[in-house]
RNA sequence: UGGGGUGUCGCCAAGUGGUAAGGCAGCGGGUUUUGAUCCCGCCAUACGAAGGUUCGAAUCCUUCCACCCCAG
């Protein structure tokens, strides 16, 4: 077949090696292959990688001998996913960007993007599979379980997902640069990126700060003791140790403390002592409604849950609600679940689809008084989030 | 200015004559396409101060200083 009737795939190349390779893949199946450089985070610093990983596309690209486009959606990641970031964050709660940011910028204006520029089909890097049914397509966990990115696809339309192609996902991560050396891509060998995706990896807190004002309160116990100070609600998050500077004490054991709640209504940070202390087990949650990517939901069903990127999956059982939203018990409790980030439901290797983490059980703060507060640590939670809002 | 007690790393805290445990916090690194968690490393030539005894003291003695109690 010529050229000219080959199928066109257009690969978002990020720099890194698992675009690439996912770009070599396809084009060893003869397919019309052309990169997609997207640059998203207009800001010249020093934590700032993007020129770098342009180079790193081009290169890729003329080694392929690909064509590769490049757009930025600058104003878009701002709008639909950056915007949200710190209202989540202003709302005392730990919003996932990067869940977002798939939805809304890779497989939302980049996808359209990658049409106009006549892609029958959308390609990128990630670690999932696409299964192609006659019940439609299925997103399956990555072979390599490890470096599964399921998680942060929950939320695209299922949709968009009929004519994307995630080749790296039948790859472990070694045959990834394996096939990169081979290729002679020059990226076989660059580290893996991390930290919010095209905003890089950067001091996350002081990052924040140029977006959110300091808001200073206290730091207090379970039972109400004063133990220092905190700069601002939005600057932590559920199960977090690091930077409460809270030192030892006469009256108390050892151990380190961890936040265990945010009282927005006094502005108070609520701390607790011990990595497993119970106020940090949470029994269940309630979602906003749910993205799908299979069948909804009509009846409770038993289904693995996963509550945060990279952590093992949890059995529990979700009950679908009228709104689309779902409730979940776990079998065992699980640590620290905060509102904001995304519970993903699992059958087998099969992403059945995701939804925002609105409510926790049980859930400490709503009576958040000393008196009640000791008394609401185990058993009942609150219901339904009423008004269940939010997700887009 | 009478009596009693205590002063060891930012905080908690071992050590009572043999040459400064540990924890928390903090800092650095690793893991990681969010935020966390987790893992590893670093962190007191120095024990309130000054003298003295001793081969040798944070540990004994003296004085001073600070703080905390109790002072009918």
């Amino acid at each position: 077949m010529s050229a000219k009737s080959a199928t066109r795939v257009i690969v978002g190349l990020s720099g890194g090696v698992d675009s690439a390779v996912a770009a070599l893949l396809l084009k060893e199946q003869g397919l019309d292959v052309q990169g997609l450089f997207l640059s998203n985070w207009e800001e010249d610093d020093a934590y700032c990688t993007a020129a770098q990983d342009f180079q790193d596309a081009r290169a890729v690209a003329r080694e392929l001998d690909i064509p590769l486009h490049r757009a930025s959606f600058a104003a878009e990641y701002r709008a639909l996913v950056f915007e949200h970031f710190l209202a989540e964050h202003r709302a005392g709660r730990t919003p996932n960007p990067d869940v977002l940011c798939n939805r809304e910028v890779k497989f939302g204006v980049a996808l359209h993007h990658a049409r106009r520029l006549g892609g029958e089909w959308f390609a990128t890097g990630h670690y999932a599979r696409l299964l192609r049914t006659p019940d439609g397509i299925e997103m399956h966990q990555a072979r390599d379980a490890a470096k599964d990115q399921t998680y942060f696809l929950c939320a695209v339309e299922r949709g968009r997902l009929e004519r994307t192609l995630m080749p790296i996902g039948e790859l472990v991560k070694e045959e990834v640069r394996e096939r990169a050396r081979r290729a002679g891509l020059p990226v076989f060998d660059k580290p893996d990126s991390t930290g919010i995706c095209f905003i890089g990896e950067r001091p996350f807190r002081e990052f924040l700060a140029h977006f959110l004002p300091e808001s200073p309160g206290p730091i207090e116990s379970i039972e109400g003791a004063s133990l220092g100070r905190h700069r601002g609600l939005a600057f932590y998050t559920i199960g977090q140790r690091e930077g409460l500077e809270i030192g030892g004490r006469r009256d108390s054991a050892g151990d380190p403390w961890y936040v265990a709640a945010k009282d927005a209504a006094r502005n108070a940070l609520i701390v607790v002592q011990g990595r497993d202390h119970p106020l940090l087990a949470h029994t269940g949650l309630a979602t906003a409604p749910l993205n799908w990517l299979a069948q909804p939901l009509e009846a409770p069903q038993r289904c693995l849950v996963r509550i945060r990127h990279r952590q093992p999956l949890e059995p529990g059982l979700v009950e679908p609600h009228p709104t689309g939203a779902v409730r979940i018990r776990f079998d065992e409790p699980q640590r620290a679940v905060t509102a904001g980030q995304y519970a993903v439901l699992y059958e087998g290797t099969r992403c059945l689809g995701g939804g925002v983490i609105e409510q926790v059980m049980p859930d400490i703060i709503p009576r958040a008084t000393p008196a009640t507060r000791q008394a609401a640590a185990p058993g009942v939670g609150p219901t339904w989030a009423e008004p269940l809002r939010r997700f887009r």
